[in-house]
Order: C-alpha cells, then sequence, then structure tokens
DNA sequence: ACATCGAAGTTGAAGCATCAAGCTTTTTTC
DNA sequence: GAAAAAAGCTTGATGCTTCAACTTCGATGT
C-alpha cells in the first residue's frame, strides 16, 4: 500500500486522500479474504467433486429455477459473469451431460440452458458439502451480530459496484423467498 | 443456493446445516462482493494503467521493502499467490523492465526481486487512482464504525481460512507501523 | 565425505477467462 | 416495409493461472 504523503495525482491534480490507519488494516484484511476465500471455496468444491465452484452454482442456479431452465443472458447475470463466460461453461458441462441446450420456441435469439437430471444429482451430491464449508468458512466465525453486519457491510459495497443495480436482483429474490 | 430438507449427506451421513434466511441473504450479498470488487479493481487498474490490479499489488509491496527488494518466495507469500504464478509475473514486469531479478548472494537458492526506478515511477502514477478507487467503492459506502466491523470481520474469517496462520503476516505488519 | 531430503525457483503444458469479431434474430426508426 | 440498430449468443485467439515436472542448492544425518 503505497503512500507517499508529498505527491499529487498526476491525472486529476488532487491530493489523494490516502486510507486512515483503520482503513489500512481493514483493507489489507478484507484484501486477503478477497483472495483467499474464493480460492478454498473452489478448492474445496474440486477435491470433493468433478467440477469447480463456479460450475456448481450455474447447476445451483438452474436448479432453482422453475423446469430448472434459464436463458443464457439470466444464467449470466445470476452468476455475475459475462455472456461469452457463461456460453464457454455451458459448453463443458453440455459435453459432461449436467445441462442441455435448445433454442427457444418463443424467441429465436434465446438459447434455453437446462439442468439435466444427471446434473441434478451431481448437484444434490455436492451441495452439503459445499454447504458445511460455507458454514465452517465465514458463518462459524461470526456472531449473529457480525453476520447481519457483514449483510449490511456487503450490500452498501454492491450499491457502490452496481449504481443503479437493484441488489439483489429480482430473480434471486423471488428465489430466496421460496 | 441449493436446500432440500430431505437429503442427507451422501458421504457424511449427516444432515447438512442449511444456511438460515439471514445467513443465505448474507451470502448471497457476499458472494456477490466476493466476484465483483476484485473485477471492479482490476478493471479500474487496467483503465487507468498498464497493467493488472495484481501486478499493481506485487510494484506495491516491493516499494515498501528496503531496498525494494524482496525474494521470489518472500513476494509471493505476501501477495497470496503461488510461487509459480509469482515467477511467471516478474518474468512479465521484468520484460517490461518494471522489476529486475538478481542471485542472492547469501544463499544460491534464492532470487530476489528488485523494484526498479521505472517499476517505482509507475507505480507513483498509478497510486493515487487506485486509493480513489478503493475509497470510493468501500470505504464512501461504509461509516466509520462499519469499517471497524468490516476489520474485525475479515481477520475472523482469514483465522478460518488460515489456521494457525498468524494474521495479517508479520512482514506486512512491520510495513503496516511504518 | 556422501546420500538424502527439503527449500527455492523456473518452465512448459493444460485449463479457464476475457476480449474482439461475427452471426442470427428481433426491434426500432424513418 | 426496408434499413438500421440492438439483443442474444457463439467462436477463436490471447493472456493469465494452475499444475506437474524438473533443476539447483542447502541442510541433515550417518
Amino acid at each position: 500500500m503505497l503512500q507517499l504523503r508529498c505527491i499529487v495525482d498526476r491525472v486529476t491534480g488532487e491530493a489523494p486522500r490516502w486510507l486512515t490507519a483503520a482503513q489500512k488494516k481493514a483493507w489489507i484484511a478484507f484484501s486477503g479474504v478477497l483472495i483467499k476465500l474464493p480460492y478454498a471455496l473452489d478448492a474445496d468444491m474440486r477435491g470433493r467433486t468433478g467440477f469447480s465452484h463456479f460450475e456448481y452454482l450455474v447447476l445451483s442456479v438452474l436448479s432453482d429455477q422453475p423446469d430448472r431452465t434459464l436463458s443464457m443472458s439470466q444464467l449470466a447475470a445470476l452468476n455475475n459473469a459475462s455472456l461469452s463466460r457463461m456460453s464457454h461453461v455451458v459448453t463443458r458441462l453440455e459435453k459432461r451431460g449436467w445441462v442441455s441446450r435448445c433454442p427457444s420456441s418463443e424467441n429465436g435469439r434465446v438459447t434455453r440452458a437446462r439442468l439435466t437430471d444427471a446434473g441434478y444429482e451431481v448437484l444434490v451430491e455436492a451441495a452439503p458439502g459445499h454447504v458445511k464449508t460455507v458454514q465452517e468458512l465465514v458463518f462459524d466465525a461470526l456472531t449473529p451480530e457480525e453476520q447481519e453486519q457483514l449483510a449490511t457491510i456487503a450490500l452498501r459495497v454492491l450499491g457502490r459496484l452496481d449504481p443503479g443495480g437493484d441488489w439483489p436482483p429480482h430473480e434471486i429474490r423471488v428465489v430466496m423467498d421460496s
């Protein structure tokens, strides 16, 4: 964390608002979580199953939908992924027989991705372990109060990351209420 | 987030401890941050400079060291990266003239990576913008109290991710106190 | 001294994400 | 109603990360 108090932003000409000591402490710790937690979740999933954490999320989102089906765009949006990335991932999942693609009958542009029975099987097998890991790595470390604080903080930051974007997205809220 | 209350872990035989509604809300929001914040930081850095957020971190860590130098192992550890990844990254940074490698005179195994003057230059140019982004995306969204909470929560989770690992690592703490 | 083992680092291949380009279909606009 | 624009999606190339294999050097043990 470079901090030279004398310098000035060479682009804007403003004196940078450096982090306070408390912020620096928070940022370093938080950065560590940002790097290590996704890695831990992915490593855990790969170790217990034959697929990545991201692939698990894709299967999981599909399983929550009526008819286990979603268009590629919606699937990408719900997983915070680009359409391109989702297309590649679904291609891989399709090769493994866990997802199938079919053109939509209503709109000739859209492709609908559907979780197959085989896909549902591997998901059911993977889910308990994943929930266990999330509990152990995150929630077991926190008091109920801190869990609330985490939700609040995360929502606040998401508001900054997605200005104008309602969060959580409508589709997810529907799922959460079920 | 798959949640079938009737099923049992097929590996352990236990009934999974599913997330509560509050935990689910926290987890979905937090997951969003976990995905979007690193992407935003990287996109911001690439947009303003010619390098990635991770490369920035590497340069930044080096700049804080005496003689702007660190062994590859230490550099990797301080950036939560594998030695292999760091080797590739330093190779790229070296090609751009921002870092130089030299063998240690004390220990024939270690390679010492050093931030060059040119590297320091680009770092100084990139730092204010980065700090500004961190402020805007994270700290401006939070009250001072929430910033404290974030630090506490992050440290707790790191304790789970790094069982037995003292956090923040000694080297970083030294830098922070300076 | 010699062998063994672990630490430090590099390298090449494989896998995954991103980006730009392109295709098809639908909607908009004039 | 034809042209243009936009939406939805796919593909191939590029670049980065990971993984496994390998090299070299230092420590340990006998």
